[in-house]
DNA sequence: CGTCCGGTCAAACGTATGTTTAAAACAGAC
DNA sequence: GTCTGTTTTAAACATACGTTTGACCGGACG
């Protein structure tokens, strides 16, 4: 109560909702009256809806981002002029996101649910938000996927660049409601570590896939 | 004009505003605008909006899992018994959905961001429509996966789908911007065919990629 | 011709949203 | 204790939403 926690009350339910719900879906109104503050706090702190989105954003993504760029850094120095591989930068990335210290248990996932519907809700604030914050770390990781990735032609890498991102953000985003059912249909319990860890050998291994089958099958038959 | 177009002017809209939007942030004042008719049409011919998102959905969807049965029975047939390979199955579905009849030149890619849609934005009503009215080529699909892939565990294979729709959703909403970023940056053409061309290998390699390393690599070195 | 009736239309309804206001409460310095 | 700047509060604001209403139109039919 010293200075004022009613910022970090907002952020905590904010983050919460805007998880579970997305962004256009949650009102203020639930945002406050979850946090226990009032209506009007939010416009005081932040000015706009938008801005506490960002906020959001900004209070895990910066020191994700830190965490991500010495992973880097480390990686790099560890390979002493070698172009590090695609399973070590793709680890790199998913370990600096699992050991991002969290706020609580649901921490990892809601950070992995927001991320998700950063890039799938077209909110254009958003995107060009973490654009203009966060290019560096991000540049960087697609520089590392390049230089991992030197048998493919630049078109190639382009598209299997952005079906890894889509497998990754669309599981992401829907990894609660995912796990729930798995979790119905199987009865199995799953963590966010362990469908990380699914998901970066079949990342790894689309990526480096084999151009062979490259056209459709003929009509009749295909191989295996 | 001769019955009441006003119904398909009224789909049009609203299909391309949903893909494009999203649904909680297109309005049905946006649509009507659009479709050139009353803002009361909606409710008038569909009840609600909600019925309306039903509608849109159908209204490609269950040609489709016609075209797909279709394809499947084709592929069924012709394998005589063998289970279809992961390739064949794969291709069956990427063409069912190519080669189904497109309103304009934009139709697959609407098609495709919808779909994402429906999984991405948590629509209750939604999902529960889609469950109870297309269930069937759903799971006939899954089934021919699970026959495909006799290896994977079931939790793995789970995993893999969720995986493979992501990559496919994620990339098929966004193939317009996608298309025109490559255009600008390589100078390259590229037609849906092509992407999903690129993109079947890159799932099927995902699919089956080796169990292997599964575990994150020790912290000092890996393999590639 | 008159009467239906499916369809269209402008207008209004009630509700919920993000934002603003102006007064009150508070904390620290003098 | 009083003053000063910051924070909280209840209330109102303007706007946008989905939905409903009741008048209106124009062929079809007897």
């Amino acid at each position: 109560m010293a200075q004022s926690d009613t910022v970090d009350r907002i952020l905590d339910a904010a983050e919460e909702l805007f998880a579970e719900r997305g962004f256009s879906e949650t009102s203020l109104r639930m945002i406050t009256s979850k946090a226990k503050v009032n209506l009007a706090a939010v416009n005081y702190h932040f000015g706009s809806k938008n801005a506490l989105i960002h906020a959001v954003f900004a209070r895990f993504l910066t020191p994700f981002s830190a965490t991500l760029e010495d992973a880097f850094d480390d990686l790099e120095a560890r390979c002493a002029g070698e172009p590090p591989t695609l399973n070590q930068t793709l680890w790199a990335l998913t370990e600096s996101a699992v050991r991002m210290p969290q706020r609580n248990e649901k921490g990892i996932s809601i950070f992995m649910r927001l991320l998700g519907l950063a890039y799938t809700q077209s909110q254009g604030h958003l995107r060009k938000f973490l654009e203009q914050e966060y290019s560096q770390p991000f540049s960087r990781f697609m520089r590392l996927l390049k230089e991992a990735t030197p048998q493919l032609s630049a078109v190639d890498r382009y598209w299997r660049i952005q079906f890894m991102l889509g497998a990754t953000a669309f599981t992401m985003s829907s990894s609660d409601a995912l796990r729930d059912i798995l979790q119905n249909k199987l009865g199995v319990e799953t963590t966010v570590q362990e469908i990380a860890a699914r998901l970066v050998p079949f990342l790894a291994a689309g990526m480096q896939a084999d151009d062979a089958m490259l056209v459709p099958p003929a009509h009749k038959t295909s191989v295996a």
